[in-house]
DNA sequence: CTGAAAGCGCTAACAG
DNA sequence: CTGTTAGCGCTTTCAG
């Protein structure tokens, strides 16, 4: 900088200021003085910049991962909800760091905050830790976490209403004179739990039965969902219609369908849950709900700016939308 | 850091010292102050200290995108990579800036190397602009490549061997018998082309017929792929297996397969590209050419360390592996 | 072994 | 409108 200002012939503070658009300096020598940090290459060292204004415009992004598990993320979708948020914080001209943490150690991404290296997080990814989430608000370190809304929650969360997914879903097919829908996912915890009990109130709310003989468990990890598929095939229950808790399920299911000579949409009618790309290149091409992951994104964005500023924001639930394709069809 | 340093009765310099793990300290002092800042919460604020020792342990992570194209990573791959690499990254103690750029303004991300905020940078993603990375290269960015070797480069590139994958996946065809296989991909440009041509390749050297009848071309983005895949079994040629240019393709063209009663492995065999977490899962679970991410981005890293010194390591191309699963079968 | 002091590159009062 | 000055939080000679 000072080479600029030499080159200029003013001080490095008229740089400074002509460089961070202040108001009081004469056009003239802004330009020359952008001209010629231009021509030079040259920009502000961000990192003084930060020290010195005491400002951090670079946030994290943390993937907390389980050392126990191969690395693998189970959820394409998760790539989606990443993307959007770059583009989101990109857009309010923020850094993004990516920090993958061990699941069972969140507390660690204190660090990242500590030492100053982002200004707050959004904590994205299969997290269950509520009490550490919990332990790192209470240290007041900023952060808002892709998830569902749980009781005594001292972070903020953004997550869409699964429940509300699960109802539209399941409405859906009832609406296409569908009788009897088959659940197939995990229906004991997190998000599927949640998608389960919205099939379950729309069965109830039109008058049909819940029969438990229709729920499949399958792991919200799509590595046995075709065995659960089979297995529930081989049992000869009679259905015509299948929502399946990920959009992944639904696509192996509906392999293990079609091998088995049942039509979709003819015979059984699916409905898938995330609107991964792939659901729109699926045999057939899958209906889906579809969750606003640009909007979550930027909800999460300004929810942990206001986490920043001192505040409290509420958490939120945002609505997510039923995907028709060709994978359900009236009878 | 003063507050630690009066804490412990001694100057900021000896806290410095502690916390950098200096020799030159009593193991006495340096445990009690390693055990104040524990419990203080107290962390080296990253930002300064990179200021005053003029190290910078952040690397930047680029992604192009086309403002054109609607915000997508057409490759699930491409996930699990970024993954490799942040778990590189972190086990080598570098931060990881994630940065989106525009794909036509590649140069913009010279200012993230300017300004100080990342080290040095590795691109991955959908490339093109050969070009534009010459010339960050020429301006002496630190950036290595994701992707093919190229003729006339100045970068350092790391990728695959597509030729030789599509040499092996063709060959596995060959020898479990098949002898009229047909390739489905773009066979134009990219990676896709060498893996057409190892293809290609591994037909000429076993004495089969390279037929560009059984060139069906589709999308890299396997968008089109079924309509394609559609298109040419109406045209009735025979053909007893398949090699996809990438999993999802193949993906799409199993269910094709599928639907029209074709059994898979029993009538086509099929191969893929990727090893993508769906392919597992795929209906059959199919065969394909794995990359070695977790070397790759190892790799990656050792190339960039390498060009930050200021070196010029040679362009690398990975061997991948064949995974053999259901949807291929011998005669 | 430890402290004092200088300064990394920048910005923000405070004077002119 | 612009220059001077004083640090942001840390590390690192150079003396003790």
């Amino acid at each position: 900088m000072l080479d600029i200002a030499k080159l200029a012939g003013v001080s490095t503070a008229t740089v400074s200021r002509a460089l961070n658009g202040s108001e009081s300096i004469r056009p003239e020598t802004r330009e020359r003085i952008m001209a010629l940090a231009q021509a030079h290459q040259y920009t502000v060292h961000a990192g003084a910049k930060n020290l010195r204004s005491g400002e951090n415009r670079t946030l994290g992004l943390v993937i907390p991962f389980r050392a126990d598990l191969p690395m693998q993320v189970t959820d394409p979708f998760f790539l989606s909800i990443l993307g959007h948020l770059a583009d989101a914080m990109t857009a309010a001209q923020y850094d993004l760091l990516l920090s993958r943490v061990d699941a069972d150690h969140l507390d660690e991404c204190a660090a990242l905050y500590d030492s100053g290296r982002v200004a707050g997080m959004v904590m994205v990814g299969q997290w269950d830790h509520h009490d550490q989430l919990n332990a790192l608000a209470k240290r007041r370190v900023p952060v808002v976490v892709w998830g569902a809304m749980l009781p005594d929650q001292l972070y903020c969360s953004v997550g869409s209403d699964n429940f509300n997914g699960g109802l539209q879903a399941t409405s859906h097919l009832i609406q296409q004179g569908r009788k009897r829908i088959a659940y197939i996912g995990d229906f004991r915890s997190g998000e599927a739990k949640l998608r389960f009990e919205g099939y379950c109130q729309a069965l109830q709310s039109h008058g049909l039965e819940v029969n438990a003989d229709m729920f499949i468990l399958s792991p919200y990890t799509p590595l046995e969902s075709q065995e659960a598929m089979h297995a529930f095939c081989d049992k000869g229950i009679a259905f015509d219609a299948l929502f399946a808790a990920s959009d992944l399920i639904a696509i192996n299911a509906m392999g293990v369908l079609n091998a088995r000579g049942l039509k979709v949409p003819d015979d059984i009618s699916v409905v898938g849950y995330d609107d991964v790309d792939a659901s729109r290149h699926s045999f057939p091409p899958l209906s889906t709900i579809r969750q606003p992951l640009d909007l979550a994104a930027r909800v999460l964005l300004e929810c942990l700016q206001e986490v920043m500023r001192g505040g409290q924001p509420a958490s939120r639930q945002l609505n997510s939308d039923l995907v028709v394709r060709a994978s359900t069809q009236s009878l």
